[in-house]
DNA sequence: TTCGCAAACGCTACATTATTGCGCTTTCAC
DNA sequence: GTGAAAGCGCAATAATGTAGCGTTTGCGAA
C-alpha cells in the first residue's frame, strides 16, 4: 500500500525557492534532490537516491550527487545518517522537526524516522561520566519493520 | 548462580585458554588480537587494531584481521560498533557486561564505551509505532572528551 | 616425536563507497 | 545577450571491506 501522502518540500516554500533562498544557483538536480528527499519518510541512501531521480528522468553523476547532498547538509537543510551498513544515508530536515531517532529494518534493509522518537538528553546527560561534553545523540533502534514483520509471522 | 561459567579474559583465564575454549585454534594473532581489545578501554578501529598489533612486533595481514574480528564476533567475544564516520569499530565483551552506550568524540576520534548507559529499552518500545518489532538499538553520543575538553578550555 | 589434515594464514584481485582534480556547462546578475 | 563564477561531469584515486586460492601451522592421533 503506497497511499502516503507524497508531502511536498512545503506547502508556501517549493524546492526552488528554498534553495534560493540559501543563497545556491537552482539547478535541476538540486530541485529534483530536495524534492525527493523531503517526499521520502525514511533515510535514504546514495543509491536509493540515485534511484529515485533516474526514475523521474533525472540524468545525474554520483559525484554531483554527493556534492549536492554535502551543500544541502552545509545549509541544514539535509543530515547525514549513520547506519550499521557501510552505506551513508541522507535525510531531510524539516521546519519546526528536531533530532529523532530512526529505525533500521534488518530485513529489507530501510531507515525509518521516527519523529516520535527523541533521544532523552537530560537523562542522559546526568549518566555521562565527569568531562565529558555532550553535544548531540544518535539513537538506532534495529528490528523489523512492519511490512517485514508482517510477512515473517 | 551462573552455573556455566561465561568464558572471558581476566586473570584467571588468560586469552589463549578463551580461544582455546571456543574451539578455536590458539594463533600468535587471534591471541594478541583478544589481549588488545580486551585492553582498551575504547572501541577500536580496524586501523587503531593494526596499529597496535605492529606496535607489539606482529606481523599481520589485513584480511587476516577481518577474519578474525569477524571469528571473534561469532564466538560473542567481540562486537562491531557502528560510528558516523565510515570505519567499523569493535570492542571486547567483557564478562558480565551489557550492551551500552558509545560516546564518540568529535576532536579526536576516539570512540569510548560508557558501560553505565545503556538504552532504556522499555521506554523506547512504549514510544515505538505500532507494527516496528525491536530487538536492539544502539545510542551514540557526540561531543567532546575529558581530554578535548580540557584542552579547549 | 612425528604425521596428517583441516583450520587459519596471507597474497592477489576485486567490490563498494566516497573524494579530488580539472576542464566544460549552466545559472544569474548586469 | 554576455561574462564570471557556481556547479556539473568525467576520470582517477582513496578508503574500507570481501573473495579465491595456494601455503603454512596448530593440534589431535599414531
Amino acid at each position: 500500500m503506497s497511499a502516503s501522502p507524497r508531502l511536498q518540500v512545503n506547502a508556501a516554500l517549493p524546492a526552488r525557492e528554498l534553495i534560493a533562498r540559501h543563497g545556491g544557483r537552482v539547478t535541476q538536480i538540486r530541485v529534483a534532490l530536495v524534492e525527493v528527499l523531503f517526499a521520502a519518510r525514511q533515510a535514504l541512501t546514495h543509491d536509493e537516491i540515485a534511484a529515485a531521480l533516474t526514475a523521474d528522468g533525472i540524468a545525474h553523476d554520483r559525484v554531483t550527487l554527493y556534492r549536492a547532498l554535502d551543500w544541502l547538509s552545509e545549509q541544514g537543510l539535509a543530515r547525514r545518517v549513520p547506519g550499521s551498513d557501510r552505506s551513508g544515508r541522507f535525510e531531510a530536515v524539516r521546519e519546526g522537526s528536531h533530532r529523532h531517532a530512526h529505525f533500521h529494518c534488518e530485513r529489507c534493509g530501510q531507515m525509518f524516522c521516527l519523529e516520535s522518537l527523541a533521544p532523552a538528553l537530560t537523562t542522559v546527560t546526568d549518566a555521562l561520566p565527569d568531562g565529558f561534553r555532550l553535544e548531540r545523540a544518535e539513537l538506532i533502534l534495529h528490528g523489523a519493520c512492519p511490512d517485514c514483520s508482517m510477512k515473517a509471522s
